[in-house]
DNA sequence: GGGAGAATTGTAAACGTTTACAAAATCAAA
DNA sequence: TTTGATTTTGTAAACGTTTACAATTCTCCC
C-alpha cells in the first residue's frame, strides 16, 4: 500500500490540492463546508503529508544537532534530557554527534556539516580552533549554534551560550576544602583538549593562589574525564612525595575513579583524603561514602540552550550574545572532612 | 551567500545538470574530462547537495530512529555507542526517542511515526500491546524495523532481533546464588511493562523452582529500574519477616541502589547480604564492594542491531525472523559469599 | 438585480535533485 | 568513408509540497 499523497486527498475531496494544503496549515483561510468535506477524505485515505516533501519545500527540517564529548557521562545525559524536553514542546527532533572527547578534526566537522541538514546546532563540546573557524563561517551563513556548558574560548565568543560559572564554582570548591583545613589540595583534570576542565583548574589555582597555597609540582594530573584515568591518576598522587590531603577532581565520572582508586590503595575517604567532585551526578549519592560536589542544573541548562537555539532558528541572529549564566551549589555530602592528624 | 545549487555548477562546468548528478553519484558514467572540469567547478562553488531535495526525491532520508526506555542508564548508552559506530560506517545518522520507561501510548507512537521520516526502526524498548499493533501495520508497509535487548513477545516475533537469552542469563545469575549456598534469595525486578525484565525474572523463578527453593511472598519486588526505586525495594526486603540472604537485581544500575541501602542500614555486603545485577556497565567495577554480575556485550549488540536493519532497509524484507542470540557471561566480583551464620 | 469588495478557491510555478529516454558523440570494423 | 554499436551527454519529467497570483464565488448594499 503505497503512501498517499495530498492528491488523492483532493481527488477525494474534489478540491484542488492547494486547499488541501491550506486546509492542514492555515485551516482559518478555508471555509467551513470544504474543511469538513477535506477533512473527511483525509481520515478515509489515512493522509499524512509526507514530511521529506514539506522539508524540501520549507528548507526547514525541524532537526538539530547536539555535538558533545560522550553520551555516556551522566551529566550530558541529564542535559541531552532537558535538550529533548524543550526540543519535543517546540517540535524539533534531535541528532546526536559525539567526539569522543577528541577535538574533532576540520574534515569530522565538515562531514558532519554537510550531511545532515540540521536547522541547528548544539555545542556541548570543545572545538579545535580549525573547527571553531568553520563553525563561525557557517554560522555567517545563517546557520544558528548555540554553546552549552563549555566555557566560552575567545573564538567563540560571537556564539550564544548557557552555563554555569566554572571558574567560580571551581574555586568555590576549593575553598571549601580550604575551608575544611587543608593544606595540600591535588587537582584531576580532564585532557588539555576541554576547555571546560581548564575553567575548572582555572579556578582551583586562583583559589589556591588567593589562599598562598602551593601548587607541588605533580599535583594536577590529567584524569582523561573516565573512572579509569581517574584512576590511573589518582595512583600517581597517592605516590606523590607530597601527598595531598584533599583532590579536586573536575568531574563525579573522576571522582568515583578517585574514590575506588584510594580505597584500594587501603586509604579511608574522607579520614586519611578528601575528594570533591563536579556536576552531581545521579550516582554521586550512592557513592561510599556518598560524594561531596558541586551541582548544576543539568536538565535546566539544556532547556534553556534549545530553548536560545529556537529563538535563533525562528527570529534570526538578532546579534544577541551575552552568556546565560545558570546558578550552580555546592553540594556537602561526606567524601570531604579536614586533613588527617 | 546562498546554497549553491546543482545548476550554478552546471553552468560554470559547462555541462547539463544531469551530468553533474552524475558524476557527483556514478562517477563511472562519465569520460575523465568532464568528471575533472566538473570537479573544479564544485570545489570553486563550493556545492554540496542538498539533502534536503535529495532524500525527497529518493525517498530515503538516511536517519533511522531508535525507541529507547532511558538514556541515562549507561546500558543503553553503550547499545547506542555500538548502534551509533554501525551507522556511521553506513551512513546513516541516528535519532533517538525515549520512553521514560512507559510503554509508549498509541498516539505517541503514532506521532512519532509520521512526524519524523526515518528509514528504519530500531526498538530497545517494551511497547504497549496497541504500540506493536500500529507497528507491525507500518512494518508491513515496509517500514523496516528491528529489536535489540527486549526479548520477543510473541506479537514482536514478526521482527527481527538481537539479544541475549535472558532467561537462561538470570537462571545463572540465581545459580550462582544457589551454588555459594544461599537459600533464601530475593529479587529485584523492573516494572511489570517491562518485558526485559520479565524474563529475568522468569529465569529467577525457573532456577529458584528447579532448585525446590521457596519463594517467599515479598520477595520479588519492583524497583522501577532506578536507583531511587532499587533503594525503596531493598529497605522493604530488609524488613521481610524472612529477609533473604542474596538478592538479584534486574539490573546494575538498581543493584547500586541496592548495596547502597542495604550498607545504610548498617549491614555488610557480602558478609551479611549478597548482591548480584545484571548488564555490567562500567560502574559495577567501581562500586563498594565491586559488583558480581552479569556482563552482556552491549555494544555488540548495538552494532548487530543495526547492521540488521541495514539488511532490512537495503534488501528488503526477507522474511528471515530468527533472532540472534548472542552470548552472556557471568561476571564473579566481590558483592556475593556465601551466606551469613 | 447589479456591482463593489471581500472571502474563498484554483492554477501553476517553484524548490533541487535523480533518471528514463532521446540525442549526440565516439569508436571499431569493414 | 560508412555503418553500426557503444559510450557519453542533454532534455525533460517527476517526486509532494507550498504559495503567489488569478479566477471564482460569496456578501452586502444600493
Amino acid at each position: 500500500m503505497a503512501e498517499v499523497s495530498i492528491k488523492e486527498v483532493a481527488r477525494m475531496a474534489g478540491v484542488s490540492i492547494a486547499t488541501v494544503s491550506r486546509c492542514v496549515n492555515n485551516p482559518e483561510k478555508v471555509t467551513e463546508k470544504t474543511r469538513l468535506k477535506v477533512q473527511k477524505a483525509i481520515l478515509e485515505t489515512g493522509y499524512s503529508p509526507n514530511t521529506l516533501a514539506q522539508s524540501f519545500r520549507r528548507g526547514r527540517t525541524n532537526l538539530v544537532m547536539v555535538v558533545l564529548p560522550s553520551i555516556g557521562d551522566p551529566f550530558f545525559t541529564d542535559v541531552m534530557r532537558g535538550i529533548r524536553t524543550a526540543a519535543k514542546a517546540k517540535g524539533y527532533s534531535v541528532v546526536i554527534e559525539e567526539t569522543q572527547f577528541n577535538t574533532m578534526t576540520a574534515d569530522e566537522i565538515g562531514a558532519m556539516l554537510v550531511s545532515k541538514q540540521t536547522d541547528g546546532i548544539i555545542l556541548l563540546a570543545s572545538m579545535s580552533p580549525f573547527g571553531t573557524e568553520i563553525l563561525s563561517a557557517k554560522s555567517r551563513r545563517r546557520l544558528p549554534i548555540v554553546i552549552g556548558c563549555e566555557t566560552i574560548s575567545p573564538e567563540l565568543a560571537e556564539f550564544p551560550s548557557v552555563h554555569i560559572d566554572n571558574v567560580a564554582a571551581a574555586k568555590e570548591a576549593t575553598n571549601y576544602l580550604i575551608s575544611q583545613g587543608h593544606r595540600r589540595i591535588a587537582m584531576i583534570c580532564g585532557q588539555a583538549s576541554s576547555l571546560l576542565t581548564k575553567d575548572r583548574e582555572y579556578g582551583y589555582r586562583a583559589a589556591m593562589n588567593q589562599a598562598r597555597l602551593a601548587i607541588e609540582e605533580g599535583w594536577v594530573v590529567e584524569g582523561e574525564l573516565s573512572i579509569e584515568g581517574a584512576i590511573r591518576a589518582t595512583r600517581k598522587l597517592l605516590n606523590h612525595q607530597h601527598r595531598p590531603t584533599a583532590i579536586f577532581c573536575a568531574n563525579d565520572e573522576m571522582a568515583i575513579g578517585c574514590l575506588h582508586a584510594v580505597k584500594s590503595a587501603g586509604l579511608h575517604v574522607p579520614d586519611d583524603i578528601s575528594v570533591i567532585g563536579f556536576d552531581d551526578i545521579r550516582y554521586a549519592e550512592v557513592t561510599d561514602p556518598p560524594l561531596t560536589t558541586i551541582g548544576q542544573p543539568a536538565e535546566e541548562i539544556g532547556e534553556r540552550v534549545m530553548y536560545r537555539l529556537c529563538r535563533e532558528i525562528e527570529d534570526g541572529r538578532n546579534g544577541e550574545t551575552t552568556p546565560e549564566i545558570v546558578p550552580h551549589e555546592l553540594i556537602v555530602r561526606q567524601s570531604v572532612a579536614g586533613p588527617a592528624g
